[in-house]
DNA sequence: GTGAAAGCGCTAACAT
DNA sequence: ATGTTAGCGCTTTCAC
């Protein structure tokens, strides 16, 4: 069923049918209802393939989403949405799994939809000019930034929070309380994402309040996952390393290890503190409640997409925005029962 | 960047330059390598929308998840994906929201991919013959099915649990420990959903167990989310009402009316049970741990996958399957304290 | 092994 | 207000 069915069907020319469809104001009425009823009793549906081909320019906006099952998206992605619907353009949004090339998925899906402009939501940090050549639309990245690469800065457009900063702050509440021996769980510390930032944060609050990193407190996972998670926290629990309280770098990986730590005896908060970094909803709910750093998911949803749209607009160039993460305290967090050291 | 400029540029004609972009044995391994070498120098993507356009045939099985953020397809949008891979076709996944036509979706993407097949994950479960017939190729219910419908067994295929029975099954664990009064939490009770489904379970386990069912003991949080559970059970629990056990719809609502009931002063399972249908991953790591029917969700998308490419490929015509729960005892589940009544 | 040319289904001038 | 027609970028016969 194409175009040329219909219009043969109603005994109109196929451009009569182009212009009911994209709902043309040059249509007799009689015409326009007779094409409609025919539209829908053949169940006809234009071929994207032949409009997309055809028409120069679109409104679309492309979202590629790396890591497909991580809940901290979730909430950014209906903002998003929101923001780049009310500006007019239309969200064409892709899921790539962690270990996918979203740089490639970008460039294709640029030239498939037409893209006018891509947000990346997750990816790499350490992109090369040479990599990036590919995409030739404004892009922006969000809730990571290019801290690994050597860019120079007007070269690519980011909001983010400061990783290790960030993680700084979560070493330093627990530190404030008096904690000294605080274990860190980790995806991986040389991994080129945001676990490495994060963990160099943590090490760094650990120096700056005097106190000497200890390998056997850090524990990788290898992953984000929970599963991970919680088996190197019960790995570090049962290891005798000892520690009371523990700086997890994503609220999930925070959830299982809270988990694993209850499940080698120790209660949470009581024998050991538990802090991370995310703010999903989720940790509002379990119990105890995380203490965790929220990322402003709404902001930033909402900067990245005003910062594409300026772009593809043509009001302003590659922008970088670091965005402040807010303390959420739940119930995981205490301080020390005694001094241990 | 098109495949004339390509072929300028090489000084050979298109159609050598498309067989060497699709892999075809009959060019020069001379002008193959340098055809090769001026694509990746250009960065050329050959144009998705042509390609599609021109090509008859295709291996594209569609994938439409209806409900963004709901974790339970996680997984099964996995084992989806690996077995349609595994198979030899490509899958092409679109998420809606839940309140979304996924048909209308999947109609539109069977023209513009040139789908051989769908697999609707989550969806509404009262379809019409008249609805469906957008849909021209072979497709499959993944995780529901088609209860509220009127149509033949033969026009539908799906692969689920059976929602009634398995809050049935819930429900009578909570009979069997003694419990008399229990409560209920569901997004809607006449919502033609699997909450509506699993709420007619749970008033036939009461029935059958000589318990009359009150409505003072039903809360309806009106969404699946874990925010308007969380409201909807603290109202329950601060409406006077006396209950010493929950079943609710979901793993999500669960983990939020757990803390609900924390929070009015209710320890779980000491002073009400709590047992939930789903079987979330994540619902073994919160405290206590859910007790939770599970959806056999590995299985669910492997017979989805089998069932569509039988259809497919022509082996075998529509069917429904109805796969087995299993329980998974957690740690929120325990006898009443006192028989009450 | 390579090229010329006919469409795939549609939109958008341009005519009428 | 409606019809005619030239492509959009590509694949695929069919020649050579």
């Amino acid at each position: 069923m194409t175009i040329k069915d219909i219009a043969r069907l109603c005994g109109v020319s196929v451009s009569t049918v182009s212009r009911v469809i994209n709902d043309r104001p040059d249509v007799s009425p009689a015409v326009r209802a007779a094409v409609l009823e025919t539209v829908r009793s053949c169940n006809y549906i234009p071929n994207n393939s032949a409009r997309v081909l055809v028409r120069s320019n679109s409104d679309a906006v492309g979202l590629v989403v790396r890591g497909v099952s991580n809940p901290f998206y979730s909430d950014i992605i209906k903002v998003i949405g929101r923001e780049i619907d009310a500006a007019g353009y239309t969200m064409v949004m892709q899921q790539i799994n962690s270990s996918a090339d979203e740089i490639g998925t970008g460039a294709i899906m640029e030239r498939e939809k037409k893209l006018r402009g891509i947000v990346f939501l997750g990816g790499r940090s350490d992109y090369t000019a040479e990599e990036l050549r590919p995409i030739t639309v404004p892009f922006v990245c969000c809730s990571y930034d290019n801290s690994f690469g050597v860019l120079p800065r007007d070269r690519l457009s980011s909001v983010s929070i400061d990783d290790g900063q960030t993680a700084y702050r979560a070493v330093s509440e627990l530190c404030a309380l008096g904690h000294r021996r605080i274990a860190a769980l980790v995806a991986g510390t040389d991994d080129r994402s945001i676990s490495e930032l994060r963990y160099h944060g943590y090490l760094r609050a650990l120096k700056d309040h005097g106190i000497e990193p200890e390998e056997a407190l850090v524990a990788c996972a290898g992953s984000f996952s929970m599963e991970d998670a919680y088996r190197a926290t019960r790995l570090l629990a049962s290891g005798g390393a000892e520690f009371t309280a523990m700086f997890i770098i994503a609220d999930a990986m925070a959830i299982a290890a809270i988990k694993a730590l209850e499940d080698t005896g120790r209660e949470v908060p009581r024998d050991c503190s538990v802090i991370a970094v995310d703010g999903l909803a989720l940790s509002q709910y379990t119990r105890p409640t995380l203490t965790t750093m929220c990322q402003p998911s709404e902001r930033m949803g909402e900067e990245s997409v005003r910062i594409l749209l300026d772009m593809i607009e043509g009001r302003a160039g590659n922008r970088s925005l670091v965005l402040e993460p807010l303390l959420r305290s739940g119930g995981s967090v205490a301080p020390p029962r005694r001094a241990r050291d």
